[in-house]
DNA sequence: ACACAAATGTTATATTATAACAATTATAAA
DNA sequence: TTTATAATTGTTATAATATAACATTTGTGT
């Protein structure tokens, strides 16, 4: 088991989370030990180029697409193709390690991977300057669930996609 | 105003939405009805091309792509093309007669368009038969508006899609 | 009939994603 | 340690979705 820096940080609540200048080495460290944790525990390969990619999807809390990823990987590994990246990306989903933002087409990192279920997540999408929150709302999820329910639908898995303005973004 | 044979129709609550052998004749000439009249109130053009589009969309309950539905249009426009698609669909979206599903880059029929402003819909689908319908759950709108509003976001659209089993799927 | 704006036609291309098969690398059984 | 096997990665090609750009036609109001 890797020892993390993450057990000494304070995580802190409320919309701290849409800090434009929070010490973002971090976020990244901290999303790499967790996935190698993960994986380890379950047996699951986190090979570099995987452990790259999820490098390169932690480098902002913006969602970025497949080939944006690509653009960057290529310069590192000749021989980088978009096979390269959807397998990894494939990989990484289906260890809950990223979320794929379906409205944007674009890939972001799970802050909170679940070690025994992969979850989807719910987010909150800024327009302007592009980064997304992951919301924990078990209550709309209940919500869901029961309005669901009430028409005898069951659930297997959701997407959920709020677009609009971040705190820091509404100065204007 | 253009009489419509809705208003004849009542409206049955509770999965009766989820039913694989309505008449389906009524949600199309509905649809159509509904449309012609928005569009009538609001000075939108429903050419031809517009509403044989929303009518493809609603030849059925499943979210179409665009590539569907090019392909059938094609059979009687022989100089259909991609944009011809994608402008009817735009068209469509903004004037709300539309959503699009996202998680399958698909479109589907909006069975309650809003005179006054579009809405964004919720959906239920179903990974068995691919139907899908839009949920209207003002509950989960709202908890998720304060649940953005908690971290100070401010929401201006959102995509809520849910997969799963229909009632009429989960007999298996 | 004319002028203008809106809609459609047309060609080309951008963007996102997967298929198919070959080569390589890791793992663990013999 | 070698060898068999499965997993991963390399490589090429192509599918699926979407838009750009500019020409032409059609509709609308004057």
């Amino acid at each position: 088991m890797v020892q993390r820096k993450a057990k000494q940080k304070t995580k802190q609540k409320g919309g701290a989370e849409w800090s434009h200048n929070h010490d973002h080495r971090l976020c990244i460290v901290d999303a790499l030990d967790r996935a190698a944790d993960l994986c380890a525990g379950r047996g699951a390969r986190l090979t570099s180029i995987r452990r790259r990619v999820l490098e390169l999807i932690w480098s902002s809390h913006r969602p970025i697409g497949a080939y944006s990823l690509l653009e960057v990987l290529k310069q590192e590994r000749a021989n980088a193709a978009p096979p390269t990246i959807y397998r990894a990306l494939e990989f990484l989903l289906e260890q809950g390690l990223i979320h794929r933002i379906e409205s944007q087409n674009a890939y972001i990192g799970c802050p909170n991977p679940d070690p025994d279920q992969q979850h989807k997540g719910m987010f909150l999408i800024c327009t302007d300057c592009g980064n997304a929150v992951e919301l924990e709302e078990t209550k709309i999820d209940r919500l869901l669930r029961n309005s669901a329910s009430n028409q005898g639908f069951v659930i297997e898995s959701r997407t959920v996609e709020a677009a609009g303005l971040c705190p820091e973004c509404q100065v204007s």
